[in-house]
DNA sequence: GACCTTATGGTCGCGATGACCCGAACACGG
DNA sequence: CCGTGTTCGGGTCATCGCGACCATAAGGTC
């Protein structure tokens, strides 16, 4: 006998760039127009049926390389949904295991878009496809709290940054400003930052010293599941 | 084409009750042995294919009630696995939705245990079937982080309770003793208790006052999720 | 009634945090 | 070439939460 739930992966994928109106740095989120029922027309998170031979971070990473053409600099599982309502009751009873990823900004601002392919500020979404709306949602507050105690942040930067470049990532994010010197002074005792020698110079102002990130510490520390 | 991956719900069930040496109260697990390949004759958590109308917390409460006769206290999604390698390749490809629960601890007590089903000391389990050693070791670790900031520890206690004993709950998940003074303080700060009036006599020390958790607060928050 | 045990309340020092201040060092404009 | 505006980077200060510790309250036991 065939199972008789369906398993697909989808991944909330995160970029950073400059709001339209505001210019200032807001989060944004890649959808996939549904060119089929149900929901056809009405956008949705990237992903499809889990394949026979791939983990399920494989097929996560694998949709957000075929939607995007970009390589997850950050990926965590988020959730697996499953309820009986979370399609109309005509479809296919599907759970999905969605991750949640961080891409490099600039590399965003490269990635291919199309018609059934779009960018969106992930705060102000169109209503989307199945239980989407609340899996950003919910990925939106995960990657919210875990920003203020782990060092995701640098997902979203280069090798070498300032403390400036640092923390507008914090205050994009968080779309809270933060008191320059107690942001140092916390970045610093964290102990997670290590101090290049070089500085930046270039704005009209002192030139910043460059730092970069201890790679002995992972991203985030997920206790036992850490390494995976 | 029938679906090649099958799908799974596990649950780690945690209760408290004395350690069989100490007699201090540890947390245990109930454990389902296999009787059948692979890993026959191992030890390995409750669970099994998700039916086809049924939720995933449906299905972990379902198989929680089955090996346990208990109703869960408290009842959340702890992580969907779904490597290729967690069963010996000859095996059928299958990904697990793992729920984690509390139980009441007298309640724990009344359960039937067979030659099939054990109750074990969490911290002292033989080495399980399939991933679930790595399983346990992470709902562990989620508890014990949980308990710290949210009142899931309420899952284990009644209706009322003194602090001493909401204490030594803390104190049996996080195996490290609590000041009581301060313990006090931390708990009437949450805002999470309320006093009954009621005092419980009968040691032989001054009577303790019982409090009542605010219900109208949830046993932990999940953000957009808390509802489900 | 002496004494033991736990309940409950208070103090104190420390570390983290947020609000705020100020000199340092660059670019730029005149 | 100097004034001005900017951010950098270092400092102060009040507050808060927490752990260590002390003290008194109020039962039980003998």
């Amino acid at each position: 006998m065939a199972d008789p739930v369906s398993l697909a992966v989808s991944t909330v994928i995160f970029a950073l760039r400059p709001h339209p109106s505001t210019r200032l740095p807001v989060l944004w989120v890649p959808l996939v127009r549904r060119i089929r029922d149900p929901h056809q027309g009405k956008w949705a998170l990237p992903g499809g049926p889990l394949g026979a031979s791939e983990g399920l971070a494989a097929s996560a990473g694998r949709t957000l390389r075929e939607t995007t053409r970009l390589t997850p600099r950050y990926l965590e599982q988020l959730y697996a949904f499953g309820s009986l309502d979370r399609a109309p009751s005509a479809a296919e009873r599907t759970v999905s295991v969605v991750y949640w990823a961080l891409v490099r900004s600039e590399e965003a601002d490269a990635s291919l878009e199309s018609v059934n392919v779009r960018w969106f500020v992930a705060d102000e979404l169109p209503e989307l496809a199945f239980d989407h709306s609340l899996i950003v949602e919910y990925a939106l507050w995960r990657l919210r709290n875990k920003v203020e105690y782990s060092r995701i942040a640098a997902a979203f930067l280069g090798e070498a940054f300032t403390l400036a470049e640092l923390r507008a990532v914090h205050e994009a994010v968080l779309r809270r400003r933060l008191d320059p010197a107690n942001f140092r002074r916390q970045m610093e005792a964290s102990g997670r930052l290590v101090p290049t020698g070089e500085y930046r110079a270039g704005g009209r102002h002192r030139p910043a010293q460059l730092f970069r990130h201890d790679e002995s510490i992972h991203l985030a520390d997920n206790g036992p599941l850490t390494g995976l």
